[in-house]
DNA sequence: CGAATTGTTGAGCACCTTCAAGCTAAGTGG
DNA sequence: CCACTTAGCTTGAAGGTGCTCAACAATTCG
C-alpha cells in the first residue's frame, strides 16, 4: 500500500488518473488528510470505472463490496417496488458518493444506474475500514459523509411530507444548482441528466405534473427550459419558492 | 461476563446501572465487542439521563456533543419549518439511537423531544471516535448503525413518495410493531406514545386523515383502537396493506 | 427514415386537505 | 371533588391539488 513503482503515468488510452490528478480530488474526501496518509488512500482506490448511459453500477440484492465516488457524469439510485415501478432515492453528481446505505447489510438494498457516460472511483469498503482505523481523520470524514447522507434524506422527507408540487420542483432545482456550484460548475445553467420520469419519481409526483410545472416555470420567467437544459433566470424567486410557494408569487421576494 | 468486581450494586437513589445491567445491553451496540473492550465503552457512557414528557433532549441549532440511546420511553425527532409547523423525521423506541444526523455539522440540525418519561444513555461522540479508533468492531458497528439509519430514511422516502394514505398508516404500524418485537415486547399490543398530530406529520398526512383511518381500520377489524392503545388483529392483512393497499382488500392475502 | 421511447397538453375525477363544529380527555384552581 | 379550561381527537361537508387516462408532439436510436 505504500511502495509505489512509478506507475503513476500510464502510456495512454485508459485515462487512469490518480486522485491527485483528479479534478474531484478535494471533493471526494474533502480535507485534512495529509499527503502521506493520502497516498495510502490513493493506493486502495480503484480508479476510473466507466459506465455508459443505462448501465448498472450495481443492482439491488448484489453483495456489497465497495462504495463509489462519481468523477464525471451522474448516477441515480432507486429501489424497485413489488409492482415493478421504481422509487428514485437519489441523484449523484460529480464529487458525490454512493453506496453508503449498503454498509449495514451484506447486499445492496437499492440499484444504481448511470444516467449518462459516467466514470467513478471504486473504494473497497473492507480496506477503507482498515485504513480509517489507522488514519483518524479518514474515519471522521467517513462518518461525516454518512451523516451528510442522513441529513440529505431527512430534508427530502420534509420535501415529500410537507411541500406542494411547486415547492418540490423549485427545491429540487435549487439543490442541483447548489451542488453544481459547490463543485465549481455553473449554478445557473446546467443539463439535467435524468428523465422527467426520474424527477417525478424522486419528488413523489406524476410525470405529467412535473412536465406542466416546467412549462409553467418557463412561462413565469423563472427558468429557461429547453428539454433537459435548464437556465435559472430568477434565482431569488426560485429560492423563495423552494421554501414556501404561496408567499413568493407576484411581488418580488425581498432581495436578501 | 466473568470476573466482576462487586461494584455492580450502587448504594441507592440515582439508578446508575452499568450497560451490563441494562436491559438494552445487546441492543444498543449489538454484538461482537469483547468484554475488555466493552468496559472501555461502558466507561465513557453517561448513563441515565432522564426526560419527562415534553422536555427536549436537544434543540435544533445547539452544538453537537453526544449521540444517544433510548433505554425506556420514546423520543421524536423533528425539524421546525419557517412557518412554525413541524416535520417529524423519526420516532425512537427503546434500544434505538438518535443524534447521528448531527455528526457532519457542529450543531444539531433537528430537535428531539420526549414523548413520555424517557431515560437515555448519552455517548460523547468525541470519545466514541477515539475509542472506535482502537476497537475495530466498534467502528464497524457505528458505521452499521448509521447505514441502518440511511436505510430507514430511504424506506420512508418510498412511503412518502409512492404510497396512499392507507398504505402509509399500515406501514407505520407494521414498523412500530416489528421494532417492538425485535426488542422483546409484544408485537400485537402496544401504546403509541406520540400524538395523532405527530403521526400525521411523520406520514405526510393531515391529522383528520389519520384519525379517519384509525376508525376505519378499527371498523374493518384490522385493529382494536382505544386512543393510543393499539392491538393488531389481522396482522397478515395489515402487512399486505402496507405494501399495496389495493390488492389486499376482501380476499385474504396469500399466507406468506 | 421509421419505430420507439420520452415529453407535453387537455379533461375529468379521486383522494386527501381544509374548514368547521362537537366531543373526549387531561390538567388546574377554587 | 367538581367546574372550568385547554389541548387533542373525531366526524362531517366542501373544495382543490395533483392523478389518471388519452392523444399528440418531440426526441432518440437503430
Amino acid at each position: 500500500m505504500d511502495e509505489k513503482k512509478p506507475d503513476k503515468v500510464i502510456p495512454f488510452s485508459q485515462p487512469k488518473v490518480s486522485c491527485e490528478g483528479c479534478g474531484m480530488f478535494q471533493l471526494c474526501l474533502p480535507i485534512g488528510v495529509d499527503l502521506e496518509e493520502f497516498k495510502e488512500l490513493d493506493g486502495i482506490i480503484q480508479r476510473h470505472r466507466i459506465l455508459r448511459r443505462g448501465e448498472y453500477l450495481y443492482r439491488a440484492g448484489e453483495t456489497f463490496h465497495s462504495i463509489y465516488a462519481v468523477g464525471a457524469g451522474s448516477i441515480k439510485s432507486f429501489t424497485s417496488l413489488e409492482d415493478g415501478c421504481e422509487q428514485v432515492t437519489g441523484f449523484h453528481l460529480p464529487g458525490e458518493m454512493l453506496g453508503l446505505e449498503a454498509i449495514n447489510e451484506a447486499h445492496h438494498p437499492c440499484s444504481a444506474k448511470a444516467l449518462e457516460t459516467t466514470n467513478l472511483c471504486e473504494i473497497p469498503f473492507e480496506r477503507l475500514g482498515e485504513l480509517s482505523q489507522r488514519i483518524p481523520v479518514l474515519q471522521t470524514e467517513l462518518l461525516k459523509v454518512m451523516s451528510k447522507e442522513i441529513l440529505h434524506d431527512q430534508s427530502l422527507l420534509v420535501l415529500l411530507g410537507k411541500k406542494s408540487a411547486d415547492e418540490r420542483l423549485a427545491a429540487f432545482l435549487v439543490s442541483i444548482s447548489t451542488r453544481y456550484k459547490q463543485r465549481g460548475f455553473s449554478a445557473e445553467s446546467f443539463r439535467l441528466g435524468m428523465s422527467r420520469n426520474d424527477i417525478a419519481s424522486y419528488l413523489g409526483l406524476a410525470v405529467e405534473t412535473v412536465s406542466r410545472l416546467f412549462t409553467r416555470f418557463h412561462e413565469e420567467n423563472l427558468l429557461q427550459v429547453h428539454g433537459k437544459d435548464i437556465t435559472i433566470c430568477d434565482e431569488v424567486r426560485l429560492h423563495a419558492m423552494a421554501q414556501n410557494a404561496k408567499e413568493y408569487s407576484g411581488h418580488n421576494a425581498r432581495v436578501q
